[in-house]
RNA sequence: CGGGAUGUAGCAUAGUGGUAGUGUUUACGGUUUGGGACCGUAAGGUCCGGGUUCGAUUCCCGGCAUCCCGACCA
């Protein structure tokens, strides 16, 4: 992509209605636009970094055996009544309208009713299961405060999987593997290490649920944790039997603040029975279909990696997530010789972001921290005197000049 | 939803009961060219409604919006 013809702007000072990292970061590099509160637009950058989680996720989904659809945000009202959740009293974040033509909609805060709904046409004999079915969908949620900029939005973009299996055992198994596969999705993005699995207040079928937390000085969660003995348990459900289980003391434990990453739930059969979800065992016998839910924030993530990724300069993407993976710029009049490179980079395959403006270097290099594409590479007379091109990590400080040869050897690693 | 704060140009800010100022940004001209350079010219603004007043961006009332703390996060 050649940045002139990018349409967004970087702003050299945060806006005054951001307080949170991650919104700063963003908004000033242009990769999101703030609509109103707890609500943003996805600008070109921002849609290439959410699409590489979600690519990640995807991956990681399939593995398990995950087959990705996508549903309606517009809800039934008579779905919602017969599982007893579509009461405001009950549901305090329902978006609601009415239809013209007369009734009432929801508009989609979870998506398991209207799932396990669908699934009444698909799902029939024992020979049918298990099913695992995902999707990224955007949640809308009437929260009563919108905060820490894309970390608690009224609008968010959600990875939510749901199973579906004939038994507690089969539940068990893929529920377990589907914390694996979380884990692998954290460790690709780079926060594995900061990253724990929790129990937390589980719903009404299940005594407790995992949380995904991850350290976040901006999550809005603190749980109790000990680094050593790899033991994080969510502050909301600390009690002594509790603390017995584990077999710790609190005296043990470092209360920390987190952001939840991922949450996972079993419905063991409750959700089906709610809504008339059935098949037939082996033995001919009606039986309801054991139910889980898995839960991945995607926007919320690429909130927190500009939180625990960034310095005074701006953010600095993990590879895996970032928009381009090469920054190149063009300094002075070394257009020709740039022109050269990027189309080769284009020819590579490298995702690239190509200076081309006619600015000054101060200036280039300025915007090229912000945005933090982990890959800076500078074309001037000066490299070129050198005999190839610069090369430079975001996240480091010394820059070297290399041969263009080097380059791509390094770069197709 | 309770408490606190704030609304002035695309962005950041100053100030005032009497023609609204600065930085940045944008456009044009010039000097520059390895860390947001400099000079000149120009464009661009008082959240909405009501009240007080000869006159309101300023004072008062109401609304709306945004941020922060708390509550909430099934």
């Amino acid at each position: 992509m050649r940045q002139s013809r990018l349409f967004t702007k970087t702003l050299k000072e945060s806006p005054s209605d951001e307080q949170a990292l991650n919104a700063q970061l963003l908004i000033r590099a242009g990769y999101i636009h703030k609509e109103m509160a707890g609500a943003y637009m996805l600008l070109p950058l921002g849609l290439r970094v959410v699409e590489k989680i979600k690519t990640i996720v995807r991956e990681e989904m399939d593995k398990i055996g995950g087959q990705e659809f996508i549903t309606t945000s517009m809800q039934k009202k008579e779905l919602w009544e017969k599982t007893g959740r579509w009461s405001d009293d009950i549901v305090d974040v329902w978006f609601k309208s009415k239809l013209k033509a007369g009734g009432e909609i929801g508009f989609a805060w979870s998506h398991e009713e209207p799932i396990a709904n669908m699934m009444k046409n698909h799902i029939s004999s024992y020979k049918d299961l298990p099913i695992f079915v995902y999707q990224f969908q955007n949640k809308l949620r009437n929260e009563l405060r919108a905060k820490s900029g894309i970390m608690r939005g009224r609008e968010f973009i959600m990875k939510d999987m749901y199973s579906f299996t004939d038994t507690k055992e089969q539940h068990d198994t893929f529920y377990e593997s589907s914390k694996e596969a979380y884990m692998k999705v954290f460790e690709r993005l780079g926060i594995a290490n900061d990253t724990y699995i929790t129990y937390a207040a589980g719903g009404a079928f299940t005594e407790f649920s995992h949380e995904f937390q991850t350290l976040c000085n901006a999550g809005e969660d603190m749980i109790y944790l000990n680094k050593e003995k790899g033991i994080a348990i969510n502050e909301e459900i600390l009690t002594d039997d509790v603390l017995k289980e584990m077999y710790v003391t609190k005296d043990e434990l470092e209360l920390v603040p987190t952001a939840e990453v991922g949450n996972i739930f079993n419905f063991g059969r409750s959700k089906a029975e709610e809504v008339g979800l059935f098949y037939n065992n082996a033995d001919g016998k009606k039986e309801a279909v054991w139910m889980g839910s898995y839960g991945i924030g995607i926007t919320r993530l690429m909130g927190v990696l500009v939180e625990k990724f960034s310095d005074k300069d701006g953010i600095i993407w993990p590879k895996n997530v970032a928009p381009y993976s090469v920054h190149l710029i063009a300094i002075g009049d070394t257009t020709d010789k740039a022109n050269e490179l990027y189309k080769k980079l284009q020819n590579n395959n490298i995702d690239t972001l190509y200076d081309d403006r006619d600015a000054r270097p101060g200036q280039k290099f300025a915007d090229s921290d912000l945005i933090g594409i982990p890959t800076r590479v500078v074309i001037s007379s000066k490299s070129i005197e050198a005999g190839g091109v610069e090369i430079k990590e975001r996240a480091k400080k010394e820059a070297q000049i290399i041969t263009e040869e080097k380059l791509f050897t390094m770069l197709n690693k």
